[in-house]
DNA sequence: ATCCGACGTCTACAGATGTAGACGGTTCGG
DNA sequence: CCGAACCGTCTACATCTGTAGACGTCGGAT
């Protein structure tokens, strides 16, 4: 079975998930500072966003002296596709293909990320051949 | 300048647009039909949320007899896009190539689809080539 | 003319979320 | 050894969300 079907984080709670994916693991004084810069949070409401987080169990915490060291507790590609489920389910038949475009268009890949799209789709294709649309 | 930025719907709100998205145009008793079929949602409750979608402003009325008929009030392309955004704002550096494949694998796109996909990337890179990267 | 059923509106309420102050323990620099 | 800077925890509170009952009204069938 697969793990467990986290709670989502709410969209405050992303906001301080991405700072220590970014980081790969840090002490809450980081995720303090990045987010009164970004969003002018008080150093109070990040650490219950902190807390909130280790709670629903996308951080896991290791001891460090008097502190805590946040990690994920999954890499992000897993916690994004949790995100993306939720929007697949907002799609109507037909909607997807233009969804898609205008995420590929508004974020401009790198080369190498589209060559790598392009290859899988190809794949898509070769699959679909094969396929007997019951 | 673009419209307004309609608070989001929420996810419940979401199921109960998605209805109207697919019926175009309906009245309540429909929305509550297939709501009370699809997530066992009482009339009460989707009365509420037809409510409040029309508050946010994502849902139009048109007074019809002593009832209304619900419309969206925009294209569910808007909408998604608004979605989208939020999905992308949790994106961090690199991630989004793994994100878009594990979309576009999870709900088979139809071979129009692919090709029309392909045509858009084909164009991606066209674009990336002569761009001035600044 | 009457009655039933469907509709919209009002009210309710528990739990989740966003945002933050207060407090007590501790660690590290001095 | 002492104090300053931190940290985690507790508490708080206004709002938003999910879910729903009650009620008055109006339209359509009889």
């Amino acid at each position: 079975m697969t793990p467990k079907p986290l709670d989502p984080p709410t969209a405050a709670e992303w906001k301080i998930l991405k700072v220590v994916f970014e980081r790969g693991a840090c002490g809450a004084r980081e995720v303090i500072g990045d987010s009164e810069q970004a969003h002018g949070w008080s150093a109070s409401t990040v650490k219950t966003l902190l807390r909130r987080l280790v709670e629903k169990g996308h951080l896991r915490t290791r001891r460090v002296g008097a502190s805590f060291l946040y990690r994920p507790s999954r890499t992000i590609h897993r916690a994004l596709r949790d995100s993306a489920d939720q929007l697949l389910d907002q799609v109507v038949p037909g909607a997807l293909g233009p969804l898609i475009q205008y995420m590929v268009g508004k974020s401009r890949l790198t080369g190498e990320e589209l060559d790598d799209l392009r290859a899988f789709l190809d794949e898509q294709c070769a699959d679909d051949d094969g396929e007997d649309d019951s």
